[in-house]
DNA sequence: TGAAGGTTGTTGACGTGTCACTAAACATGT
DNA sequence: ACATGTTTAGTGACACGTCAACAACCTTCA
């Protein structure tokens, strides 16, 4: 921990741009689901796979283990969704401590509304600016980078 | 806005990935930076530009404009540091309107005990993971993304 | 059977960021 | 000097995520 090995500027540059560049790409895209669909991002999250799934219903658990969610959070969310009318909750039948989420008519709607618009966003601003190297190059990196976090999230 | 183009299984994994590893690591790094040095992610973002400048001054709107911030984020944010002695709100001489920012001793002891682990962990989960191409994909990408989203972050 | 330990979901308190609004001070042009 | 518009900062209400604690249920094994 001693002699602190500080970024030199070409490793700054690399660095804060990432970071920048992946927090503001997250938040614009939040913000423009929000104005055109009145979805933020983390609905959509949700609605997506429940719209995926045939008869429209996920577990609870298995939506938390695939966003890679806290639990806490899936909770607050989904009982603001329910409140909202974007989906019911209902007990699971093959196990008691369950909760089976299932989409509403209008959830499917709303999605259904959002995703032309969001897929045009990711397009525009992601795809189309971007290599096809590069993109290979963002797809490893994200493979490395992951790696290095799974275990305890250090 | 009529027929959407997917994505395809190539694109969904680029895309995903993308979210998955900036997003986690991110939150990865806030977390570290809290256990090891009571710092937030955005109360190290202020701290070390006010460490830097020489006399550990600098303007609220400079700060701002600097971190991309809205203005009421940093003002809640500066109200909380100032609270917790971390830094002193002034009102600028020039600027009857400005507030002049100055990192305290306390301040600038957190962001010294704080800065080599977060370097550290920078280096081991950031740089330590990519090729020096990667690396370079990846700042040239994140320049092209940013572009698109510096106007009016649609 | 029953005790121990793990899983699943909920809750409340809390810190944080966003939004819409306000207020004060500056800048500009007449 | 004055009116107008812009810049800068602060405020309160609200939505959201995290954390710690909890309750209900399942599993396992003796």
């Amino acid at each position: 921990m001693e002699n602190t090995q500080w970024l030199d500027e070409r490793e700054t540059g690399v660095w804060r741009g990432f970071l920048e560049a992946s927090q503001l790409l997250v938040a614009s895209m939040d913000r423009h689901l929000v104005r055109e669909s009145q979805l933020s991002g983390a609905e959509y999250a949700v609605l997506a796979p429940l719209s995926e799934h045939a008869d429209g219903v996920v577990r609870a658990r298995d939506l938390g283990k695939s966003l890679g969610w806290d639990r806490s959070r899936l909770s607050h969310l989904l009982k603001r969704m329910e409140a909202r009318g974007l989906l019911e909750r209902k007990n699971c039948s093959s196990d008691a401590r369950g909760l089976d989420v299932e989409i509403t008519p209008a959830g499917r709607n709303a999605i259904e509304l959002a995703a032309p618009g969001h897929l045009e966003f990711v397009r525009t601003h992601f795809f189309d600016q971007l290599t096809r190297d590069e993109q290979d190059a963002l797809a490893s990196a994200s493979r490395k980078i992951m790696a290095t976090l799974q275990p305890e999230c250090d």
